[in-house]
DNA sequence: AACGAATATACGGTATTTCGTATATTCGGT
DNA sequence: ACCGAATATACGAAATACCGTATATTCGTT
């Protein structure tokens, strides 16, 4: 069995309007980097950093280097109940989430990933 | 559609121990009255009583008074995404709230509901 | 090795949250 | 009307969270 996250620790990394658009957008989108994220949430860069950095010490988000992206994804160990949380929330507050989706997908020069292989 | 509570709203009400606990044991009883729950977390009154009141509030419970004794139940209206996240969490998270379940079963002298009818 | 882009961290300052304690309110029973 | 039990609120103190700005780091390109 995995230490997992408690309760309160999820919901105090859900308790920020930053955090929580950034992982609903993140268990959304499978995968963002940090200047994706700037620009979705319109917010300046080290805001969004500093929200990303305490999602990943809470264990609620991993991160990838790639050049000089990094990219932050739901952390693979996550318990089902947290997953299922995320899921549920997103899926019922996509007006809430819109704004955010939208910048998302208007902004323009978003850095590829590398594909599955080379 | 209901004006209903954001998410952030909703986990800014969750982001607190005495909160997540309180409201994940109302989800689970259907019906806790202060010293119910005063007595499952083993805080001071005041505390308990401030905390229910902003989830009050929030919208999060809904109140009734029976004699000397005031009942705290999820509120009514209450958007389906909500009782989900509330259920998922406290299905999953039994070992966490095992204590306070325990504390409130051993509890002696708990106020009967009123019956159904009379 | 120098530079620019992307990202992270450090540092104060301010706002928000939480708490303990004291006190108010409300109700049932006498 | 009075009293005790249950609950709510007020108030200041302490802790925590969040932010803006400045600066550091890391990487790719030249």
């Amino acid at each position: 069995m995995s230490t997992s996250i408690s309760p309160v620790e999820l919901f105090k990394c859900l308790a920020d309007e930053t955090r929580t658009k950034m992982a609903l957008l993140i268990e959304s989108e499978g995968e963002l980097c940090v200047c994706e994220l700037t620009c979705a949430l319109d917010e300046p860069q080290p805001k969004i950093s500093r929200h990303l950095a305490l999602l990943r010490n809470a264990g609620l988000l991993a991160d990838r280097r790639q050049g000089q992206w990094v990219y932050y994804r739901l952390h693979p160990s996550l318990d089902t109940w947290v997953l299922e949380v995320l899921a549920v929330t997103r899926k019922s507050n996509a007006q809430w989430l819109k704004e955010q989706v939208k910048r998302l997908q208007d902004m323009d020069g978003r850095p590829q990933r590398a594909a599955v292989c080379c």
